[in-house]
DNA sequence: CAGCTGACAAAGA
DNA sequence: ATCTTTGCCAGCT
């Protein structure tokens, strides 16, 4: 195990932030997935330090992240609700409905990417 | 200080 | 298959 797992203080946070940064441009990854990748179940906690995550330096691609079906939950917690789906489209994943099509495609699975 | 909320998810019925 | 319940834990009221 490494940084990650083997936590769960205050750093919940960093840690969500660690994570995110690593997702590659392209691909997306869920709440569920990046809890469990902190050694957690706290997805929730996850959305909230997204929502956190306004002014954070470097910044977190908080759009790369969606729930575990793909939909874009907290495009309404940005500066701009489309801008979640404009930067996810830009980077050739195809959002429609505010749902990410071929989900299982870009999904970024940072367990199965990060502690390999 | 105590309870409720919430960008979710997995298990039970 | 859908609906309900529980866990999760920081932040707010």
């Amino acid at each position: 195990m490494s940084k990650f797992t083997e936590n769960k203080s205050p750093d919940f946070f960093f840690l969500v932030y660690e994570i995110v940064r690593c997702i590659p441009r392209g691909r997306v990854s869920s709440y569920g997935a990046i809890a469990k990748a902190i050694g957690s179940k706290a997805s929730r906690q996850v959305g909230m330090a997204m929502n956190f995550s306004h002014g954070v330096q470097p910044p977190v691609p908080a759009h790369r992240v969606v729930n575990r079906i793909g939909v874009l939950t907290g495009k309404h917690h940005f500066s701009d609700p489309g801008a979640m789906q404009r930067q996810l489209e830009e980077e050739g994943i195809r959002v429609v409905n505010d749902k990410v099509q071929n989900f299982e495609q870009v999904f970024w699975d940072p367990l199965k990417e990060i502690n390999l």
